[in-house]
DNA sequence: GAATTTTTGTAAAGGGGTTTTTGTCAAATG
DNA sequence: CATTTGACAAAAACCCCTTTACAAAAATTC
């Protein structure tokens, strides 16, 4: 690796000019002195020391992607396969800006933070935090941090959020079921909080406009810990009989559920219709094709690398950034069953 | 940020000193200096500048993966979904090592081997990429390098691939499709290169070995384009009724395809087999559930991101290391319709 | 033509660590 | 008692690049 050192020398001058021509600073370097540089750093293919340069400019040209990822039963690390777009958003959007990125998956808030005062990254998004970490961590440092899907946004001031307008989604989704002639829908998720609360909410307050009433006893909770998984579906399948209409929280649950109600006897969308909520490649590709509410997951990638590109830039950015959703109706919400009729096999 | 250079004043004695506790330089420094610089470094919570002393180490305890994806009609990168798993289990591990890992994804080779110069980093795994991408990589670099899923060997002597045995796996698959009772067996794919040919060939071996002859129109290709897609399954479909089974090459291909099938009026597996390779969530989401050949993508990670520190610690490794499959018998393959019945609806 | 400004280039001072060299002091050795 | 050895710490060099301060040369102004 040649040095600006050693081309300084070479070229009879001083590192400084060589640097001036790197850095383009006009003005300062003659026409003639400039060509010479320039040809020479193309002849030995120079490529400046990037550790030593972030030392000299205290910047590092890195943004920190933090996953929180699940743990399963033994303790590993598991990815949503659907990050990837996510990632492939952010990544190809820095990179444009001549940024790289650098991932750390971790469950632990700590960690990350250790690793980002370490690492002196520029900035930081950070996805699938609780809502009070995201908040934790931007108070306690000072670089531009974007989230992505966090609802608890009492120390705002510091960070942006990128979020879904998961409520209207929601909302949209019920009162097309509803339009459909269902009445008694039940919703599936497995916790009431962040972007599930959102989505129940928005299912909560369709019922309500419609003149449903809603009982708790419509939540259907899944446990989705791979030893009770089956447990859980089973309950869920026999709670199911009950309704005309299951709003999922995710296309994931949507065809998790899908599939065990098909292997109990009962057709969807005949029996039952099911309805989802992100529209990925799962539900798109299952037959029936699941009705869902659709997001673009790149595209949240993308204007969340966009906003803490702009941070860094120092310019001014809103604190929460909505997306909008939109509704992908397909084949599993039809008009409700007559009476008891489940369309068993 | 509170430097060594601090430290050492306020604790009245020389960075050396500071830096020699830090890395534990036993016999140079006195217990009761030790202890006393300890104390003070978890007192204000000192975390080295990571550019500096990576100037000053010449190294960068970064591993860098470049992932080639692909792109779509818009130009945009596309990444598999289960590369997500991948990069879950590299990242586990080489975080566990103190690594950090930077994330590269582009469809160039040739900026992918100027980001690891500009870099530094300390090693590099790749997927994704052209079967010879790999080798002119590694003979431009010196730099530890692993492949995965690279099948053109020829310059292997310094790099190791990480593979599976793809053949055995597709070998093993079809034997079975035949023990159903299948005789008329297609294969479908979108290339014949590096996996994929792995693949192919371990279906012909298969058939070679039942006595049943291959012939060119048997391979099934399909064009994964978008714009193309829906003409491709058309045809594709149209064909399949020569056959009473086809082996996919991936699992999503075999789905993509059922639900092709499906749209037609065509059942599976009553009207047809169809076996995948792979076995991801598509495939054991699916009614009827998809009878698949299993590969650990995650482990697959693990094992070139260990293989991979062997290389940074000086140790040998093996120049081609090939992960075992595993046959996932589910609902997709059963004994061939009589005659002419295609299960149409 | 002397004084002033502009252009062009250099030397030197960081930036924050690591590592080598040098030096001091006390204990051990002969 | 003189000498060697060992433990410890300080000083300085180095990693490579950026940037500031300054000097020399050229161009401009009056």
């Amino acid at each position: 690796m040649i040095t600006i050192k050693e081309i300084a020398q070479r070229l009879n001058m001083s590192t400084t000019t060589v640097s001036n021509v790197i850095h383009g600073k006009a003005g300062e370097v003659s026409e003639e002195t400039r060509r010479r540089v320039e040809e020479f750093l193309k002849e030995v293919d120079y490529v400046p020391n990037i550790n030593a340069r972030n030392l000299a400019q205290n910047e590092s040209k890195i943004i920190g992607l933090a996953l929180k990822a699940r743990v399963d039963k033994y303790e590993n690390l598991i990815m949503d396969p659907f990050v990837a777009e996510l990632i492939g958003g952010i990544e190809e959007t820095i990179r444009n800006a001549g940024y790289f990125m650098m991932l750390y998956i971790s469950r632990d808030t700590e960690k990350i933070m250790r690793h980002v005062s370490t690492w002196n990254v520029d900035g930081l998004i950070l996805f699938g935090m609780l809502d009070d970490d995201g908040v934790r961590v931007s108070k306690k440092y000072k670089k531009p941090i974007v989230c992505l899907d966090t609802y608890s946004m009492e120390g705002l001031k510091h960070f942006t959020n990128v979020g879904l307008d998961d409520e209207q989604g929601a909302y949209n989704m019920v009162k097309y079921i509803i339009s459909c002639g269902h009445e008694r829908i039940a919703f599936l998720s497995d916790n009431t909080k962040g972007v599930d609360l959102a989505r129940l909410n928005g299912y909560k307050r369709a019922l309500e406009e419609a003149g449903i009433e809603y009982s708790e006893k419509d939540f259907l909770k899944i446990r989705p810990a791979s030893a009770e998984i089956e447990a859980s579906l089973d309950e869920i399948c026999h709670r199911a009989l009950d309704y005309t209409a299951i709003m999922c929280v995710s296309d994931l649950y949507a065809v998790t559920l899908m599939s065990a109600l098909t292997d109990r006897g009962i057709r969807v969308p005949e029996g039952i219709s099911i309805a989802g909520f992100d529209d990925n490649m799962l539900g798109s590709l299952y037959r029936p094709a699941l009705t869902t509410v659709h997001q673009d997951v790149k595209q949240k990638g993308v204007v969340a690398a966009e906003t803490l590109l702009k941070k860094l830039r120092g310019e001014e950015t809103e604190a929460q950034i909505t997306l909008p959703t939109r509704l992908v109706i397909r084949d599993t919400v039809t008009k409700p069953r007559k009476s008891s009729f489940m369309g068993r096999f």
